[in-house]
DNA sequence: CTCCAGGTGCTGG
DNA sequence: CCAGCACATGGA
């Protein structure tokens, strides 16, 4: 299947820290391991990729997760003609990002995961996670290729700590058996946290043990889509503090804050 | 080998 | 409220 939309670059989102089991695999072309699915996606032209092997079962699965409904040219257009060089310059360079709408649970563990490590180290700690308590699957347009699945609540849940030592998770670990536990057992119930408000979501995110303000304003901002949310990690810190010597508002961006905040990580971390 | 990472929890002021 | 520190590990 195609989608075709404006600002959309599969490399910029892959590169983008938001997501960790998307990877090239040649030039204009990646894997991607998602709602237990392996898919290849191609770089067609500026407004057209194409994804292979989707399953057909849910026709607007990927236009969701590409967050195909939201305008972006819009929010681009605006920091292009503003007066903030700083954003001008982060828009042109990104102007190919986008937020997905991720898994709420995976983006849970992965951020969990994440806290003190860099984007090369998450990547391999969430494949021997896969590796470990995912399920091994094959891919239906090419059987030779195989792929671990993110696991789920339950399967991880039932993991023991021990085990999940070995992973070299680091002192992460309990964090992670504790946040899969309370899924598991429905104390933090995903779908119910999906109807509240960005306040309550943070507040229940953050009762959990290694989830902080960061990780849980990631959570928000990648997997229930609250674009009003900021994170802000030590890159971002770095941006506030040399660029805009502690005077950046993020209210004047209001629910395109995170965004914004995207469009700066991406940037300040590989602009050349 | 050393440095540092999409932080958090805890402690002491 | 804020500053300082420990934390466990791997990739660069």
């Amino acid at each position: 299947m195609y989608i075709q939309s404006r600002n959309l670059s599969l490399r910029q989102i892959a590169e983008s820290g938001q997501c960790f089991r998307m990877n090239e695999i040649e030039e204009g072309r990646y894997s991607l391991i998602a709602f237990g699915e392996y898919v290849e996606l191609q770089q067609i032209d500026d407004e057209q990729i194409r994804i292979l092997g989707a399953s057909p079962d849910n026709p607007t699965l990927w236009e969701e997760y590409f967050d195909l409904h939201y305008d972006y040219g819009a929010v681009i257009r605006e920091l292009l003609s503003g007066e903030d060089e700083f954003l001008r310059k982060a828009a042109d360079y990104g102007s190919g990002l986008r937020i997905l709408r991720q898994e709420p649970f995976e983006i849970l563990i992965s951020f969990i995961i994440s806290q003190n490590k860099n984007i090369p180290a998450i990547k391999s700690a969430i494949e021997r996670l896969c590796q470990a308590y995912g399920e091994r699957k094959c891919w239906s347009m090419d059987p030779r290729i195989s792929y671990y699945t993110f696991p789920s609540a339950t399967a991880l849940a039932g993991a023991n700590l021990e085990d999940l030592r070995g992973l070299g998770l680091g002192y992460r670990d309990e964090y992670v058996l504790k946040a899969a536990q309370a899924v598991a057992e429905g104390r933090l119930d995903l779908q119910q946290l999906m109807k509240m408000d960005c306040e309550q979501l943070t507040a229940k995110l953050i009762s959990l043990r290694g989830v902080g303000k960061k990780v849980a304003n990631c959570v928000t901002l990648f997997a229930f889509h609250q674009l009003q949310s900021v994170p802000v990690d030590v890159w971002i810190a770095r941006v506030l503090e040399e660029i805009y010597k502690g005077e950046f508002s993020w209210e004047r961006y209001g629910g395109r804050a995170g965004l914004i905040q995207q469009y700066m990580f991406y940037y300040i971390r590989n602009r050349k």
